[in-house]
Formats: structure tokens, C-alpha cells, sequence
DNA sequence: AATAAACTTGTAATCATTACAGTTCTATTA
DNA sequence: TAATAGAACTGTAATGATTACAAGTTTATT
């Protein structure tokens, strides 16, 4: 099943998460755009669909979700954090200039890694920060 | 030359920085320690010492030997930044429980990453969290 | 010794995030 | 349907890391 094919109220309770209507927009966010949003990034858009969002609910609701493993914390901001549909490992590239984020399919096998030979492993981030090809070459992309 | 060997003010003069004695102890302490401290960290440790340090010194003086390229920061942490003598790229590991950071060796080409192709690279960071063996078997551990 | 530039310091401001208490909504039961 | 308890939401205030800024101190140059 894809992510966009997702029937969100189900999804909620199937982790179990109470389909309450916040929580549903805000999750369907993620369904609709995939970026990498900011808490405020949520907060603007649904603000004026829902004129008496508060923030702090936007915060607990992610907070929540993470926690549920629907979502994943993005720390590759200085200041800020990005959440990020739960998938299959991978990482996270951020244009210095544009200041896009994008996925990437990096495959890093832990126990390629001499110093956790057996150290138990529950997260996984990978970032890398560069221009990409667009910022690049400005004017040879259509 | 390791950095237990590197002469403080000479290696500052050669990346560009004049050395004053608050930059000279800044430095040093990652010399003597080989952890990956906190600002607060370094705050404390050098305050008894120098009891006019400011907190904004070691903010501004990091922050400088970052943009320098001496050191690198660390955002293992939710909320607050680590900082690691800058050397060949690798990871970084968080036990959950006991909160130490270890490092990594990691060997991750960018080149492998399909995603990448033809972008300028800056900076990659790789983190992973988990449990320490020490912490998954206390007692095992002398 | 004079002077300007660089460095340091302390306080106040900023900003993301969390704490908390009061209000509203939801589901269950009578 | 009404009563009630628990969960969810909201708004304001607090927290805490980081930065801005202006004044004081040190350093280097003449």
C-alpha cells in the first residue's frame, strides 16, 4: 500500500492513535506533500481550514506520531525540526542553497561498522548538505 | 602528527586564527579531552580557571573554529550541539542510556548513493542511537 | 605612549519547544 | 436523551540554547 492510497483514520487507529480531527489533517499533510515540513510548515497551511488549531496541538500531535513510529525526526536543520513519513531507512539531503531537503537511498549496513559489533541499534540518521544540480546550473535546468 | 602533539597556537596561526589565550584553552580542551562536549561542558570546566570567561566567548569561539574547519559540530542531541576535532569524515553513536557519543568508523561514499549524482557535497553527518554493550550488560563489564 | 583594531564580556533579545491549567470534545452509561 | 468521565485541544507562560549588541579590555602597530 502506498502512502498516498492510505485510508488515514485507519492508519491512526491501526497504531493505535485515536482518529481525533486534528490529528487526521495534520497526518493527511504528510499524505498530500512529500516534504519535509516544519511544525510550522503544518501550522500555516491548516491555520486557515482550522482557524482554532493552537500550535502546542500541532506539536503534541507530531510529537505523538513520532513516538508511534509513523513519523520521523529530521535534525538536519541547526534550529529546527522536519518530520518525515516512517519508511524504510534513509537518508536526508539539504540543498545550502535552495534549502530543499530530499530523500536518499543510502543502504548503510550496520554491521559493516567495526565499532558496534554488538551494540543494539534503534536509530539510524544520515545527512549530507551540498548544492544540488538545480543551484548548481542555474539556467541549464528547463 | 596527532592531535595529542598539535602546539595550540601555532596550529590556530596556521588556520588563520589569531590565538588568544581563551581560544588557546578552547582548543586545548579538546586536546585533553577526547569526548564531544557541550558549550556548557567546556563552560564549566574552564570557569574555574578563567573566572571571567563569558559564556558567549566559547559560543563565538567555537562557532569560529567550525566556520575554521578545526571542528565539527554534532547534532546527535534534540536541543543542544556537540563539537568534535574536525578530521576524515565519520559517525557518531548515542547510547540511550548512559548518554556517552562514541565515534564511528564509517565508510560511506557518496558516490554509491544513487540520489546524488553530480552534486556538490559539503557535508555529511551520520548518526546512529542505540544501546552501548556496557549498558546491555552491566554486570558482564568489569 | 598613542591609537586603532581585534577580542572578550554581560545583558538582553530571539526563537523553538515544553509545561500547565482550563476548556472542549467524545464515548460510555443510565 | 442527559450525565459523566476521560481524552484531546487550546492559550499562555516558562524554559533553555543560541545570538545580538554595546561596552570594556587586550593586542599590535606606529
Amino acid at each position: 500500500m502506498h502512502r498516498k492510497e492510505i485510508d488515514i483514520p485507519t492508519y491512526l487507529t491501526e497504531h493505535g492513535i485515536k482518529a481525533s480531527y486534528q490529528r487526521i489533517r495534520i497526518l493527511k499533510y504528510f499524505q498530500e506533500h512529500l516534504t519535509h515540513p516544519t511544525v510550522n510548515d503544518i501550522y500555516e497551511e491548516l491555520l486557515p481550514d482550522i482557524p482554532t488549531l493552537s500550535k502546542t496541538t500541532v506539536y503534541n500531535t507530531l510529537n505523538l506520531f513520532v513516538e508511534k513510529n509513523i513519523l520521523d525526526v529530521i535534525l538536519i536543520e541547526e534550529n529546527e525540526a522536519r518530520y518525515d513519513w516512517a519508511m524504510q531507512t534513509h537518508g536526508h539531503f539539504k540543498c545550502v542553497k535552495c534549502g530543499q531537503v530530499f530523500d536518499l537511498e543510502v543502504n548503510l549496513e550496520p554491521s559493516s561498522i567495526p565499532g558496534l559489533r554488538g551494540y543494539e541499534i534503534k536509530e539510524q540518521h544520515i545527512y549530507i548538505k551540498g548544492v544540488c544540480l538545480k543551484c548548481q546550473n542555474p539556467e541549464s535546468v528547463h
